[in-house]
RNA sequence: GCCCCAGUGGCGAAAUGGUAGACGCGGCAGACUCAAAAUCUGUUGUCGAGAGACGUGUUGGUUCGAGUCCGACCUGGGGCACCA
């Protein structure tokens, strides 16, 4: 019996779908009658290599891909590269390689490796970001989003990353760290282009409603992220005399129920009262200057310590016209949330309490706990932030929590002293990133004009090729001649916009744009309006806030452009786990090694070259660091590709971290010979000279075959792709029972039927396998072209079942019924059964409950 | 600190409130082999000779019945974090 051997199959295999064009995708005109069906993964970065995470993601892409193309739908399964970004720098700069060059390569030879997994994937579609035919395109939308008002230019302090020599979004800051380089971030003062994000704030947390095929866990996120909080803004009046353009502070509160209890304002560092009051009182500029410092705020942060400035101000209690209350500039308050600038009131706010204690301020609490006593109620070093009761506060005297927000937001608007207010933690999106690999503004400063917007004919932007990286910073700025254009509006001297944009806005529309890559405009509506939205998308959980919000924010910027039909870009969305290994390390000197490089010797792992002894340490996350990588090449040629999608689909449910193990891989190795002997052992000619007629067997196998496809067909549905390929073994170790040797012709032509839905079950996982066993059956033309099994619902059905039988709880024994049996049917088989009389001697049966075809309790006592 | 999620054999894991541990890995025993590898067969939660008992992080509850639902706690993971 010839072993099946992947390396002469696979390859046959992905020529001959290519010659038939399985995977181009259809034109939706031609075939209307057929449901859509959009299925994308996150698009890789054209790092030069794929590792076993892509190899992950793309077999769950691709298991949908296939089995919805089975089933029917009209595929749309594209692929390109998420191209522009930093690496491609980093490595002119070590390297001398122009980005260009070195992006355009590594895409080649990732390509290379992708097809290898036998993918079915249109790749007429493909494209890279770093396309002038794809970047040009997002001009024009950037310059659309521009002129309605969307874009914006803003002095501001912004997230500057001293590695990659960058700003940074808010999001793509982690930790104080650079998401990227891993650099702590200082905070520098830049004028930055902005899209405006926050117009959209209460879209999306609404929009997230809608996407009932998210993770909660996503949606969640996104929702913390947009940090929905209401409150109001409030006006106090300066006591006395005002400097000029400050007679008044506007503060943000969520809780003006509080009101009572305060007992200073506070304004931020960067507030423009702070920077006035400043101007005449040293130790408030010293004060600011302390914490422009930047750097050091981190370990006040880690610190917590709460310090801030009297700045000789009062302001008017709006409630109590004879208070006053002092202002303080306050290290703890933000200039960007808000109105920049609180008023404090520490019985109820463990900042404004800390503050309080250090500086000597009054304590008045005006929210009494549930059963406290008015008169001994005392906050300590504990602000009291639960429910309760208003007490010490006026009118307010008497009232829950809520209802007292309620009241004094009324007077407070009665008063014309502030209004009801909703603020949102979400900022505007910083996109100018201060790099030479990434998308051109397109925007000509003029002097006389302002920024300009490049006019349609002159897009796109071209990058110019010939920069050097010979220093760190971005080359555009110091190109001799590229900056230096004419003003489109008056013909003065302009100078280009050297920042280029954010990768993500590059992410944020490349799945509209697959709908019609090659489209003149942006986007093809028609077409998109055919495809969009993706069905379901695919990728990592570490893009919930960054990439997801970005793409779901730019869908609803061009939908309200007229560029697409759609609100939301997914509506489903899948994160898939992580691959991890065991790391190795030499015990003596604590080196990283790579699998390869161990072996085990004498019971125990040591290093091939050296023989020193090794420990496993964690498993973590493949990275190269802890060289705990295994490279999906070398596993595609010593065991295939379908074996390798088979092993990081079948170890672990597709949401959780999946550990790549060798013997793991043996197994999902086992199972394509296992798969491929089936068929091999059966015969070309089923109908063999037998006596067999067992026709009972035969219906047997063919209800089998009906269940596994139910069950089979079901876990693709739930994404239980281990569960699909768990009810796969089970099918094959059932096979055993009908053996070939002890068939006559009614149980073959079970077995026939039992493979062929077998070599479709597992197409979508193995699909090269299931087209070397579809053609050894004997069937016609491909898998590809094949409709998915369907089972007959009666013959899933057990027709026989055997039901447990438990006496007060306790599993006694189990009986055989027909499936279906009423339950006094049932309780008359339990009662009877030796078994069970045996443990309900010396009681009396007090109440029997039947759940049908589940199980039987007897209650008896 | 706040918000989420998860704790089940030696390991990865299954289980619409209804036989806990499917399926795989590993282990053990056997077949084939001069031998090994590969392959195949059987077996494998714990205790117990057996009958049986006990078992899903701990603990309390709801229920005829709880891995699953509810409360408290412990541990691990993730997200957010001077957000007023």
């Amino acid at each position: 019996m010839p072993r099946y051997n992947p390396k002469e199959s696979e390859p046959r295999w992905r020529d001959a779908w290519n010659r038939a064009g399985s995977f181009l995708t259809p034109e939706p005109a031609a075939d209307e009658a057929r449901p859509k069906y959009y299925v994308l993964e996150m698009f890789p970065y054209p790092s030069g290599a794929i590792h076993m995470g892509h190899v992950r993601n793309y077999a769950m892409g691709d298991v949908v891909a296939r089995f919805k193309r089975a089933q029917g739908f009209n595929v749309l399964h594209p692929m390109g590269w998420d191209a522009f970004g930093m690496p491609a720098e980093n490595a002119a700069m070590e390297r001398g390689v122009h980005p260009k060059a070195w992006t355009y390569q590594n895409i080649a030879s990732m390509r290379d490796q992708l097809k290898q997994l036998g993918l079915s994937i249109d790749w007429s579609r493909e494209f890279a970001t770093c396309d002038p035919a794809y970047y040009g395109r997002q001009q024009a939308w950037f310059l659309d989003l521009f002129r309605r008002g969307l874009v914006y230019r803003k002095e501001g302090v912004v997230n500057w990353d001293p590695v990659d020599m960058t700003v940074l979004a808010n999001e793509q800051v982690i930790d104080g760290m650079g998401w990227r380089s891993g650099a702590a971030v200082e905070k520098r003062k830049l004028t930055q282009w902005f899209l405006r994000i926050t117009d959209y704030a209460d879209a999306l947390i609404e929009g997230l409603n809608t996407l009932n095929r998210w993770p909660d866990k996503v949606r969640l996120m996104q929702e913390n992220w947009i940090g929905k909080s209401r409150g109001a803004r409030l006006i106090f009046r300066v006591a006395g005399e005002a400097p000029e353009g400050f007679e008044s502070i506007e503060v943000y509160t969520t809780r003006p129920d509080t009101l009572f209890g305060a007992s200073f304002v506070g304004v931020a560092p960067d507030h423009p009262l702070a920077e006035r009051m400043g101007a005449g009182n040293p130790e408030v500029a010293a004060f600011i200057a302390e914490c422009r410092r930047g750097g050091a705020s981190e370990a006040d942060i880690e610190a917590g310590e709460k310090k801030g400035v009297f700045t000789g101000l009062e302001v008017v209690h709006p409630f109590d016209p004879a208070r006053r209350l002092p202002v303080v500039v306050a290290n703890f308050i933000l200039m960007d949330y808000g109105t920049g600038a609180i008023f404090g009131c520490p019985a109820h706010d463990q900042r404004d309490l800390d503050f309080a204690r250090k500086y000597a301020l009054p304590v008045h609490p005006v929210v009494l706990p549930p059963g406290g006593d008015p008169a001994a109620f005392r906050v300590e070093d504990e602000a009291y932030v639960g429910p309760g009761t208003l007490f010490n506060s006026d009118f307010l005297d008497g009232l829950a929590v809520e209802p007292a927000k309620a009241a004094a937001v009324a007077r407070i608007e009665e008063m014309g002293a502030g209004k009801g207010a909703t603020v949102y933690r979400l900022r505007d999106w910083g996109v100018s990133r201060q790099r030479y690999w990434g998308c051109p503004i397109p925007i000509v400063h003029c002097a006389k004009c302002g920024p300009v917007a490049v006019p349609a004919e002159q897009l796109p932007v071209e990058l110019p090729d010939d920069v050097a990286f010979d220093r760190p910073g971005n080359p555009l700025l110091r190109h001799p001649t590229w900056r230096h254009v004419a003003c489109p509006q008056c013909g003065g001297p302009g100078e280009r916009e050297t920042d280029t944009l954010d990768t993500f806005v590059d992410s944020s529309w490349y799945f509209a744009r697959f709908t019609d890559p090659t489209a003149a405009e942006p986007i093809n509506r028609a077409v998109a309006d055919y495809w969009m939205p993706v069905d379901q998308y695919i990728g990592g959980v570490e893009h919930a806030v960054l990439h997801l919000l970005y793409a779901r924010f730019v869908t609803r910027a061009l939908k309200d452009d007229g560029l697409l039909s759609v609100e939301e870009p997914f509506a489903g969305l899948f994160t898939q786990g992580m691959v991890t290994h065991e790391t190795y390390r030499v015990s003596a000197d604590g080196r990283w090694l790579t699998p390869s490089e161990i072996e085990p010797r004498d019971g125990r792992l040591v290093e091939s070259v050296t023989g020193l002894p090794v420990e496993i340490g964690g498993v973590e996350k493949m990275s190269k660091s802890k060289k705990n990588v295994v490279a999906p090449e070398e596993i595609f040629d010593s065991h295939g590709a379908d074996a390798s999608r088979l092993f990081v689909l079948s170890d672990s449910p597709p949401d959780r971290d999946v550990q790549w193990t060798a013997s793991g891989l043996e197994g999902s190795w086992r199972l394509v010979h296992r798969i491929w002997n089936e068929f091999d052992a059966h015969p070309a000619d089923p109908f063999i000279e037998s006596d067999d007629q067992d026709a009972d067997r035969a219906a047997e196998l063919h209800r089998l075959t009906h269940r596994t496809i139910k069950s089979v067909t079901e876990a693709i549905e739930g994404f239980r792709f281990n569960s699909a390929i768990a009810r796969l073994y089970e099918f094959l170790n059932a096979l055993k029972t009908w053996p070939v040797e002890a068939s006559g012709p009614a149980v073959l032509g079970a077995r026939t039927e039992a493979l062929s839905a077998l070599a479709r079950l597992v197409a979508p996982f193995a699909p090269h396998l299931a087209e070397e066993c579809w053609a050894r059956l004997g069937e016609e033309g491909m898998v590809v072209e094949a409709a998915w099994p369907v089972y007959d619902p009666e013959l899933a059905a057990e027709n026989e079942r055997v039901l447990p039988v438990q006496v007060n709880g306790k599993r006694r024994g189990e009986i055989r019924v027909v499936a279906g049996a009423s339950a006094a049917e049932v309780e008359a088989v339990a009662l009877a059964d030796a078994e069970v009389r045996r443990y309900l001697e010396g009681m009396s049966v007090r109440k029997v409950i039947v759940v049908q075809d589940r199980i039987v309790n007897i209650v008896a006592g």
